[in-house]
DNA sequence: GCTCTTTAATATGCATGCTGATTATTGGCA
DNA sequence: TGCCAATAATCAGCATGCATATTAAAGAGC
């Protein structure tokens, strides 16, 4: 058992139970009501306005099933709009509003500061390292995922 | 937005949903019911019999109340038994049965086979340095996940 | 021995995260 | 035009994952 901590999947599940908690306590701490999914939906919806739920599941790769979860939260807090699209019917379009910009703008230097508390161990050439090697196996592990694609 | 992509929480998150979708496949290939959560505990207990699920939950850093619906469904698939303590009435001491030390053995190959395919897109090298930032990570994040030690 | 605090586990509630099924709608094609 | 496969979203259901509160039992200190 003791090869278990060694394993790939282990380590990375801690450290995604890392991320969330300091993710988590950073919010809290500026005040913040925003999940760190939250926070990624509202990115993105906010850098490319009009987005359709399915192709906001593709850009930031979550199943859609979660994020209609995530999408609602987020209408209800007000910090988007859903409108039905005036192209296609059973698509929601999705817009930020004034509010939800607001939200935004006081989250990102928190999320940009808390970066750094979460490779917390390593200096600035080991997260460098890190995240080159993050970024390498995320994007040749994308087909893999079946997040935003499900199999029928 | 396109600086989400190159944070650490968010490659963080892709890579575990990815170590996840891996291990999920893998495992209903060999046709074995385990989650990666199970599989972990599952190892953890028959490494060191007589565990509480406290004592688990420090050792494979999780949330006690999370352990407790793992064990349980453990428990009702008949992999595992938990007793009460014989020394502390509020504790159960869990123990793997014959059943789930069988399950294990077949799993354990498959965990092992599959870990490489997680890191699919680099060589050995990477891998390896990988694997060591990692663990130094999550080492020195321990602190900070209050997964098991939950502050009141 | 009795109270007070601590501790092990559970209950409750919310937020992911995924599978499989269903509904509404669209667009292709005979 | 009418049918049919594909698509967008939702629903139901299960498994994490965590916060807060509660229950039961143990232990500490007087």
């Amino acid at each position: 058992m003791a090869e278990l901590y060694n394993m790939a999947g282990h380590l990375i599940r801690r450290l995604n139970q890392i991320s969330v908690a300091v993710f988590t306590d950073h919010m809290a701490a500026a005040g913040i009501d925003l999940t760190q999914v939250q926070f990624a939906a509202l990115s993105a919806i906010a850098s490319r306005p009009g987005m359709t739920q399915a192709e906001l599941a593709g850009a930031i790769a979550y199943d859609v099933t979660t994020l209609g979860g995530v999408v609602d939260r987020l209408a209800s807090k007000g910090n988007i709009r859903r409108d039905i699209s005036p192209r296609d019917r059973r698509a929601r379009v999705l817009f930020i509003t004034p509010d939800g910009d607001h939200l935004l703008a006081r989250a990102r230097p928190v999320v940009r500061a808390l970066q750094d508390d979460i490779l917390g161990g390593l200096d600035a050439e080991e997260r460098a390292q890190l995240l080159a090697l993050l970024r390498k196996t995320t994007d040749a592990g994308n087909s893999k995922s079946r997040a935003p694609l499900r199999t029928p």
